[in-house]
DNA sequence: TTTTAATGATAAAACGTTTTATCTATATTT
DNA sequence: AAATATAGATAAAACGTTTTATCATTAAAA
C-alpha cells in the first residue's frame, strides 16, 4: 500500500528532465519552454505531487508555521482568537502551532525556546510576567513577534490589545449614568499589565465623577485560588461592603465567580447589586436579567495581530507605527445595569 | 545581532571531532569515550545548541508534530480537549498543529492534504460527513489516525468518544425517574453519527419505559440556521407541543438556544418544562435553577485519543482492541430535572 | 606469536529541496 | 562572417541532520 511520496527527482525522471527544471517550473522561476513546463505540470498534478515541507524548510529556512503561545486555549476569548488567527494565517499559506502556558512561566520559556529551533517563522504571544527577556531576545534575533492581550511597558515590542483603561473607565461611567455611586471592583493579582490598566481606568472614572475611591471597595483575588474559594472570597467581600451598590469584575472568570457568589447570597441583580464584567460570553447574555459586559473586539485584535506579524515576516522589519495598538471595546448594556430605583 | 544558530558541524569544529561523533554523543548512540562525550556535551550546552527540526525531519521522516483537526477550537468542548491533548503530547516531545474546519468539507479535505506533506506524524480528527475517503486514505498509507467525537460506522479507523447512545438513554431515564412522561428532543441535522446515536438512545429509552415516541416531539434544527432563527424554531416547537413536559437538547449549542427560547416564552424550569442538555458548561451550572447535563469525559477522551495515537506512532501498527472506544458520560443532575410536582 | 574481538572514532551518503553558476544552441548585432 | 546576446536547460552545491560502513587501534583468545 503505502505508496511512496513522489519527489521532484521522480518527476524529473518521468519527464526526462532535470530536477532543476522541475523545481523552476513548479516555482515559476527560471526560463523553461512552454512544452516542457506543461509536461512537468501535468505529471506533477497527475501524481499528486506535494513538496516536502521539511526539505523546503531546511533549504530556505522558512517553515510557513507560526507559533501561538497563549495562556490557555480553553477560554472563550482565546478560543475565538485562535480561530480567527488560524483563518487569516491560512490565507497566506501559514499554519498555526499552538502552545498553552497555563500561566506557568517555565512552560512559557520552554515553549519559546522549542519553537525557536527553526520551527516557526513568527510568534503571537500573550505575555506574562517574567517572559520579558525571552521575548526581547526573539526580537533582538530579528524574529517576528506580536503580543496580544498584554504588553511590556517601556519596550517596543509590537502589541495589540483592547483599550483596557478606557474600557474600565466606560464601565464605571455606565454605572454612574444609571445612578450607582458605590462602585466596587473585583480583580486578580496576576501582575498583568492589562489588569493594572483596568484598575487605573476604574480609579480615574471614580475620580472624574467625584466618587470616593477606597481600597476597601477593591478585592484582589489571588490568581492561584481555586474557583470555590474564589466564590467564597467574593461573597465575603460583598457582605462586608454593605453600602456597595455596583461591582465591576475585571475578567470573565471573575465575573462568573461573582454571579455564583451573588446567587449564593440570594441578592438580586441589579436591585441589590449592579454588575458589569469584562469579556462578553454566553453566560452573561443568558443569565437573568442579562449581565452588562465589556465585549473585547476579538476579531479585530486577532486580525491586526496577524496582519502585523505577516508584515514583519514579509518585509523583515517592523513598522514603528504599528507597535502600540489599542482597540476600543464595546459596552454591551443589559439588565444588570438598569437605572437604579429611586430610593 | 542575529547570532547564527550553532550546528553540530560547528560543535565538531570547536571540539576537534567529527560531526558523526557529535551526533552520536548528542543522541547517545555510537560508542564514544567519556572525555570526548563530556567535552561535546559541554560545548553544546554552553552554546545553547538545539537541533534543527527541519534537518532532523528531512533525514528521519519524523516531524514530532501531530495534527489536530477539529470543527472549531472555539467551543468549550474542543477547547478543553485541545488543552489536554497538547499537554499529553508535550510529554512525548510532540507539538500540536491545529486546524479547524468550521464544518466545511472542502476545508477538511484541504487540511488533511496539506498536513500529509511529511509535516505531521499523526492525526487526531473530528470526522465529518464526506471525509471518509480522505481519512481512510491516510490509514491506508499507514498514517496514524485517531478520530474523536465521532466515527465512521463500518470502517475500522480507531475512534474514541463518549457513549452517546447510553448517555441519551440515561437522560431520558432521568426524566422518567422524576415523573416526566412527555419527553421531547431537540437535535440538529448535521448527519453526524454521534447525533444519530443520541437519537437512538432517546428512542430506546422511551420504548423501554413504555412511553410513546412521536416524530412531532422531535425538532431537527437545520445546521446552517443562525442562532436567532434557531431560538425562534425552538420557541415554535415548544409552543406547538403543549403537552410536552420535558425536553432533551442533544448539544451544548442547542441547549443554550433552548434556554433562550424558554426564557423568551417566560416558561419556568422545571415546572413548565424540565430540561437536560448534552455537554456541561458554565452556563448550565449557573443558570437558575441549574440545568441537568450530560458531562462529556473530556479528559478521558483526549487522554485516550493521544495514547492510542502515540501507540500507533511508536509501534507502527494499530491495536485492534483499541479501535472502538466508548467512554461513559456523567449525568450531572441539577434543578432542571427536579421531581415533577404531583398534579 | 598470530588471529580474533572489541573499542573508539570517522567519512561519506542520503533525505528533498532551492539556487548559483555554467553550458549549449540559437538569434541578434556588428 | 565574426562577435555578442539570449533562450533553454542543467550540474552541483548547500541546508543540518542521521546512519551505515569502514578504519585504526588496542585487548583478548588461540
Amino acid at each position: 500500500m503505502m505508496k511512496k511520496k513522489i519527489s521532484i527527482k521522480d518527476i524529473a525522471k518521468l519527464t526526462d528532465t532535470s530536477i532543476t527544471t522541475v523545481s523552476f517550473v513548479l516555482n515559476g522561476k527560471g526560463r523553461i519552454s512552454k512544452e516542457i513546463s506543461k509536461k512537468i505540470l501535468d505529471v506533477a498534478k497527475k501524481n499528486g505531487y506535494e513538496p516536502n515541507r521539511m526539505a523546503v524548510g531546511l533549504r530556505t529556512g522558512v517553515s510557513k508555521v507560526i507559533g501561538l503561545i497563549v495562556e490557555s486555549i480553553g477560554g472563550p476569548f482565546f478560543g475565538e482568537m485562535a480561530k480567527v488567527i488560524e483563518e487569516e494565517a491560512e490565507k497566506d499559506g501559514y499554519r498555526i502551532i499552538y502552545c498553552s502556558t497555563n500561566n506557568n512561566l517555565q512552560k512559557g520559556k520552554d515553549m519559546i525556546r522549542m519553537l525557536s529551533q527553526q520551527l516557526v517563522d513568527g510568534y503571537i504571544i500573550t505575555p506574562m510576567k517574567g517572559l520579558e527577556k525571552d521575548i526581547q531576545n526573539l526580537v533582538d534575533n530579528e524574529k517576528p513577534v506580536v503580543l496580544i492581550d498584554g504588553y511590556f511597558p517601556g519596550t517596543s515590542i509590537p502589541h495589540v490589545l483592547v483599550d483596557n483603561y478606557t474600557s474600565a473607565y466606560n464601565a464605571v461611567d455606565c454605572f454612574v449614568r444609571s445612578g450607582y455611586k458605590n462602585i466596587g471592583m473585583v480583580t486578580a493579582d496576576l501582575g498583568l499589565i492589562q489588569l493594572n490598566d483596568r484598575s487605573l481606568g476604574y480609579k480615574a472614572a471614580l475620580k472624574d465623577n467625584n466618587l470616593k475611591e477606597s481600597s476597601k471597595m477593591v478585592l484582589k483575588v489571588p490568581f492561584d485560588m481555586d474557583k470555590n474559594d474564589g466564590v467564597e472570597a467574593v461573597k465575603a467581600f460583598i457582605e462586608k461592603q454593605k453600602q456597595m451598590d455596583a461591582v465591576f469584575f475585571t475578567t470573565n472568570y471573575l465575573g462568573t465567580m461573582g454571579l455564583q457568589a451573588i446567587k449564593d447570597l440570594k441578592l438580586s441583580i441589579p436591585d441589590d447589586l449592579a454588575v458589569i464584567s469584562f469579556d462578553d460570553n454566553e453566560v452573561f447574555s443568558l443569565y437573568p436579567p442579562g449581565i452588562t459586559t465589556i465585549q473585547q473586539p476579538t476579531y479585530d485584535i486577532a486580525k491586526s495581530a496577524i496582519d502585523i506579524l505577516m508584515a514583519q515576516i514579509n518585509t523583515h522589519k517592523l513598522d514603528a507605527s504599528k507597535i502600540d495598538l489599542k482597540i476600543p471595546s464595546k459596552l454591551i448594556e443589559r439588565g444588570s445595569t438598569l437605572s437604579k430605583a429611586t430610593a
